[in-house]
DNA sequence: ATTGCTGCAAAACGTTTGCACCTAT
DNA sequence: ATAGGTGCAAACGTTTTGCAGCAAT
């Protein structure tokens, strides 16, 4: 185990909700925590079975939306129908800037996303779960940006 | 063509970008137009489907992404991996909260919403193209919330 | 006459499910 | 012992593609 920290965060979840502690989870956590930036489900199990894991897709599927349930990981939609993670292990929280001609992603920070969603959802008569907030750009700096399709 | 004034819009789109100007094209912009609220491609297809067009899949994909393109329709996400549609036609913008819980999505506008993508994008060298927000967050009302899953 | 668009079906893609076996509790 | 998790493969739902014919320019 790579990361004892978030294993032990992710045992209590497990307990919590009756789940049960199996080392094929923490296959995952360990593969999940150490990618660096986004990546897919599948991308992960990919990598799981090219490093010779038995792990499989279904449990890998289960386990990335059990670790986003106890916010070690975080959810993200860029607009392409592929649900992507990214760790929240001592990360500060983000958004995206998506580059729609290179589809580079830009990770920025503002204050007022710290309040909005929440004041917002209060307004509504909702209580609030999360948001995603995406901006789709293009970079003003041609030379920079490859442009893929 | 029950709306003339879009109709027009689309025709002059399509042929700056020197697509053809086809009936099947206006037959989508007609369904879509017409549809309330938000929908997804094959919602579309079904339905034109339904009511006899001949219409194929393929062309309402095609059609749906240029409507988009000339905003007409609005692209969303709603964090399931569908692409849905929504008509702009004389409604001002406007983002979404999702309910968690019961799926049920409700509009709200912002004006903080009005200027923070702009700003963002050019702060970090970008020019802004669209944004996607969505806040999820659960009914407080227990007793109009049913929940699905 | 070109070239792009169409319908159709099949393929592709990410994701979920059914099942028999296994294992943490 | 038993509820729940696992691996595998097959199914699923949405979207894209290949292709031959067709129609807008």
């Amino acid at each position: 185990m790579k990361n004892e920290k978030a294993a032990e965060v992710f045992r209590e979840f497990l307990k919590k909700g009756k789940n049960r502690i199996t080392p094929e989870r923490f296959e995952v956590l360990d593969e999940a925590l150490e990618h660096k930036g986004h990546f897919g489900a599948d991308d992960l199990f990919i990598k799981l079975k090219t490093s010779q894991s038995k792990v499989s897709r279904a449990t890998v599927y289960n386990t990335l939306e059990l670790l986003a349930q106890c916010d070690l990981l975080s959810k993200r939609n860029f607009g392409d129908n592929i649900t992507r993670y990214e760790s929240n292990y001592r990360r500060q929280t983000h958004d995206h800037l998506i580059c729609v001609d290179c589809g580079k992603i830009v990770e920025f920070s503002d204050p007022r996303l710290n309040t909005m969603p929440k004041e917002i959802s209060e307004k509504l008569g909702y209580e609030l779960d999360s948001y995603s907030f995406n901006i789709f750009a293009r970079c003003k700096n041609k030379k920079e940006c490859r442009i893929k399709k």
